[in-house]
DNA sequence: TTGCAATGTCGAACCGGTTCGATTACCGTG
DNA sequence: CACGGTAATCGAACCGGTTCGACATTGCAA
């Protein structure tokens, strides 16, 4: 491969004649550059990705550390992966991406090593391991999902809070009474997924203002104790009019469910969910629900990181973003 | 961040006594390895992967290229990507991953910088355009998927032609004499996925030798389309027995078709399919089908590559290998 | 006509590792 | 006691970029 001293050869000038008319910090005569230029253009002369990281001390690459848990479906996480795949490259930057179990070894690794310039955290838990080693690495990170300790870091969540409300505040206005609410499995609160009880916390506090009655559940990950469980759920509280659904897989496992038991939706039963609209589409649900926005998220955590990578310490104050959920109304809601 | 020039300092010897004790490729007296690991235990000695790489002409990263098109399922992706990122780690590298539109472009870039020691394609095509690029490059590839012309390259591939002939062969000896045969989406097979044609036209050609009649069709991709799609083929083939579906979003949507139009399987109807083995656990698909085995492939292309990354030229002739399809008996289908 | 600033280029140092050849001390052997 | 061999270490060069300070040339104003 050709060497910008191949290239200064074949040019005529000094090496740092021609590093300086690549990145254009100083001046060079047009007719210099030209000759500069065509030499480039012959020789085929890409800079090498390791000199310049050792001479710049940057490397243009950003580290996803990917997390994932028994009882998630893995697959899923490319609605993340995806977006920030994309909005680091049109930032300039590529992506490691790591899948280590032990996260917090490898973030250490890959920043210890300089190997990226900064750090985009999947799927945080609320005692997030990786957390710790982020806070004493040289790069700056930022997660999606909410650690309980957010000091000095910047971090993007759905507001789930909110969301849970939201979707409380709709069945309530319809006049509904008993709500069944299926949160995500338990081995996910379990290993400290904070969104599941953010939501459930939210839910029942919420209801109970109102004096509604609900019942909350832990929903199954897996087909066929989907479709059981439902039956068993809807046969346990049959005077429930409602469902809030906070599982993508008892969710893509209901309509087949209400099919089988002749329930009809929003006649017999009022159904919301919260969900991304991929998913959504994918599995065709009709289900009036709360996007899950996978891919702002992603995006918005780039943003930041990019912003802090570029301008330091003088970026200003860590940011913890809550996005605002949004309601789409499918049509699967009825009054009681 | 310490140097190696501080480790030296530290342990006072010179640079190049420390760089020794850390490969092992000189001798180094017990007692100066002790004071060497001790300063490096003590200054949280890391080497700098840029200055290594630089040094080395050896980045210990491989570069991963995802392709995605329209109308396939990309979160199903991950089943590829996750085994060769595990397999990748056990081997010593780190994954650059890149999912740019533009693949012959990425490739360039991450190859021409010397970011990467070798790549690893992911859903090649017939005609790929990656694959030009990649002959040029300095670095090695392995690929997952066929494409045209093989020539130099190390290539993965479930054999897609046997299996639709054990599919075929399955069902014929079961008494069969009408087919229905659902591909992948049209799209598919305009970008050049061979693996559509070489299982359908591997099907079409048994079936004819053995004078089954055999009904093809190109699936869809999306719900509602696929339920609408299965009614509207199953109403014009009355007289058929069995299905061979090879489209992940048609099988995912067959059993809820089946349960509302009172078709009970195998009695009915036999049913196999050709589809990974979580996949099928994820949507419990209860049917008789061959693995698609992404795993395996992943893995087999990623030891593949780092063998000829570690023995360069002296790694012997490339390898096509199409791993063997298995078969499943999950009682989907029976004697007619 | 001299002085000064702007323009364009060069050489050298540096980033942080690895590796080659040379050097020193020490050992056993003839 | 000189000699050769081995073990342990050092210094310098090198990988391929970037950047700082210096220098020569030119144009313009005083």
């Amino acid at each position: 491969m050709a060497t910008i001293g191949d290239v200064a050869k074949a040019a005529g000038v000094s090496r740092s004649t021609v590093s300086y008319a690549l990145s254009g910090k100083r001046t060079i005569s047009d007719e210099t550059r030209e000759r500069i230029e065509s030499a480039i253009r012959e020789l085929g002369f890409t800079p090498n990705a390791g000199a310049r990281a050792l001479a710049t001390s940057q490397t243009r690459v950003i580290g996803l550390l990917v997390q994932f848990f028994r009882d998630e479906f893995s697959p899923a996480m490319m609605q993340y992966v995806l977006p920030i795949s994309d909005a680091a490259r049109e930032a300039g930057y590529d992506i490691l991406m790591v899948t280590e179990d032990d996260g917090p070894h490898a973030l250490k690794r890959i920043t210890d090593s300089d190997m990226v310039d900064g750090l985009v955290l999947l799927n945080v838990a609320h005692d997030d391991p990786r957390v710790g080693p982020l806070r004493s690495a040289r790069q700056p990170g930022a997660l999606v999902g909410l650690p309980r300790d957010t000091d000095g870091l910047d971090v993007f969540d759905l507001d789930f809070g909110e969301a849970a409300r939201m979707l409380v505040d709709h069945l309530q206005g319809l006049g509904h009474r008993e709500i069944i609410l299926v949160s995500p499995n338990e081995h996910v609160i379990t290993r400290g997924g904070a969104y599941v009880w953010r939501f459930r916390d939210a839910a029942l506090e919420r209801a109970a203002r109102y004096g509604l009655r609900i019942y909350p559940y832990y929903g199954e990950t897996q087909q066929p104790d989907v479709a059981e469980q439902w039956n068993q759920v809807l046969d346990a509280r049959p005077t429930a009019t409602a469902v809030i659904v906070h599982n993508d897989a008892m969710i893509a496992g209901l309509p087949p469910v209400l099919n089988a038991r002749g329930v009809e939706v929003p006649r017999d039963l009022s159904v919301v969910g919260i969900f991304s609209e991929d998913f959504g589409r994918l599995f065709s649900l009709p289900y009036t629900a709360i996007e899950t926005s996978p891919d702002k998220l992603g995006r918005a955590a780039v943003q930041a990181l990019v912003h802090r990578m570029r301008d330091g310490e003088g970026a200003g104050a860590p940011v913890v973003r809550f996005i605002a959920p949004e309601l789409t109304d499918r049509g699967s809601t009825s009054t009681r």
